[in-house]
DNA sequence: CGGCGAGTTGAGGACGCTCAAATGAAGTGG
DNA sequence: CCACTTCATTTGAGCGTCCTCAACTCGCCG
């Protein structure tokens, strides 16, 4: 754990797109942002209670999971490297945490001792009500899936929707990294691990999807992919709140 | 489609738990909210682009649908009276829509006119984290439940859910009212109609639910129909943003 | 080389879906 | 009040999908 210098050269705060960090400093009050790195299976809960905190994730995979009584997993969101990920999300009915699918690095902020103030704050709210948005665009999406998407259906989803994210990346090749284990990919599109596992076989031997070795792949033909689902797998961009702020306060307020 | 007169006798905007319409009135400006009954079936489409409408189930239940190219239908959410939904839920992808389950009263507010003014209220802002939030709690869980817990979990789960939600309400008997179709509870449980069909008469022959008619029914034992649960059937009171308002700006725009 | 964990593959079975038919409930018109 | 229509629901038979359990392979590291 250590305290980030808000710009350095390597990974700075310009991957959290929500940009937090500018209200740490608009405030001018000690909320240290921290950067924390995560090894694989490691996890951060504060998901109880009412606690401020966010995680942005600056480089790695993690997922915010859930625990049934009986040690069933569920995958309910990922967080890829840029995207944010907020404390309050949790119901307090069973435990959430959030976990690192392979080595991460996460930038930990703590906003508890000026919820009051940000309270008052529109544009701090507005970019509140943004990720709230986000994520619930997304977590409905992945429900349809669970819902009414059988077991190829959502495998060949998830490797379409990863591939699509990894091309925006800026420094990707044409494969796509594979950033979990088949337990993890179970646990996210509600399957267990050897019917994944049986799933990607079956779409290699068909061609759809080639695999460099057992975390890359490349996707032939995308259209062709696309073809075997019932949904469209480009996402169409989310408008919110943000669009409504004319003066933009928060741009005057990011440094450099 | 009539214009409602806020604070009638009969079912005012009280039901309305984020009171949207204090917005309204603080903000001195015509944006109407209007009253509009709904029969079972029929649909409010507006989840396109980033209209700020917001519908408050008045009276009735109401459903957020959304169906994929070959007709697959999944209910993402449900709506008794007194919750609130936006139009800024949707994806953009496929077509999402708010669905009347049974005879239903809306109330529509329709914000975007006051949109750019709005952005810059806190109260407001905080209202529509607070909504986002709650939504998000819950369609999370639900992403749960279709992921991780098999037909007849599902079934219990949403029986004991629509049962503890029932003696919550003012005017409830014992027994408990199912306010929509066989295929509706399907859609919503990602199963198919028949299934939902099967396990009903097989929970009633085993004890654990007592029908009074198709849509009428009684829990004997709650205990013991959470005991077939891997997770609680209680709702843990999730805090948000609300509670860091100090001095509650909005009360004091609460007529009455 | 041996051990370990992740992943793959196979056999068998349970669960949930499809298709089809029967039953029930509610409304309409004679 | 009763035939008749219509639609939702129930029930049954058969089957496909996905899970469970188990054996095996592969890659990695000591």
């Amino acid at each position: 754990i250590k305290t980030i210098a808000p710009l350095k050269d390597d990974l700075p705060c310009i991957a959290c797109t929500p940009r937090l960090c500018s209200f740490v400093h608009a405030l001018k009050q000690d909320v240290s942002p921290h950067h924390v790195g995560m090894q694989r299976g490691e996890r951060l809960e504060c998901f109880t209670g009412s606690c401020m905190k966010f995680w942005t994730v600056v480089r790695g995979t993690a997922a915010i999971c859930t625990m049934l009584r009986d040690g069933r997993r569920q995958i309910i969101a990922l967080s890829g490297a840029g995207s944010v990920v907020c404390g309050l999300l949790a119901d307090g009915n069973t435990p959430h945490w959030l976990e690192a699918l392979e080595p991460s690095e996460i930038c930990e902020i703590d906003f508890t001792p000026l919820a009051a103030e940000l309270a008052r704050d529109a544009a701090f709210m507005r970019t509140m009500t943004d990720m709230m948005h986000d994520q619930l665009v997304q977590t409905s999406q992945h429900l349809v899936t669970l819902g009414r998407l059988d077991s190829t259906e959502r495998v060949i989803f998830f490797l379409g929707r990863l591939a699509i994210q990894s091309v925006r990346q800026p420094n990707s090749g044409p494969a796509v990294h594979l950033p979990m284990s088949r337990e993890d990919i179970a646990d996210y599109l509600g399957l267990n691990a050897e019917t994944v596992s049986r799933i990607l076989t079956k779409l290699r031997k068909s061609g759809l999807i080639t695999f460099l070795n057992r975390s890359e792949y490349v996707v032939p033909d995308m259209t062709k992919l696309e073809r075997r689902l019932p949904l469209p797998l480009q996402q169409g961009n989310s408008q919110v709140m943000g669009q409504f702020a004319d003066g933009k306060p928060d741009d005057t307020m990011v440094q450099a």
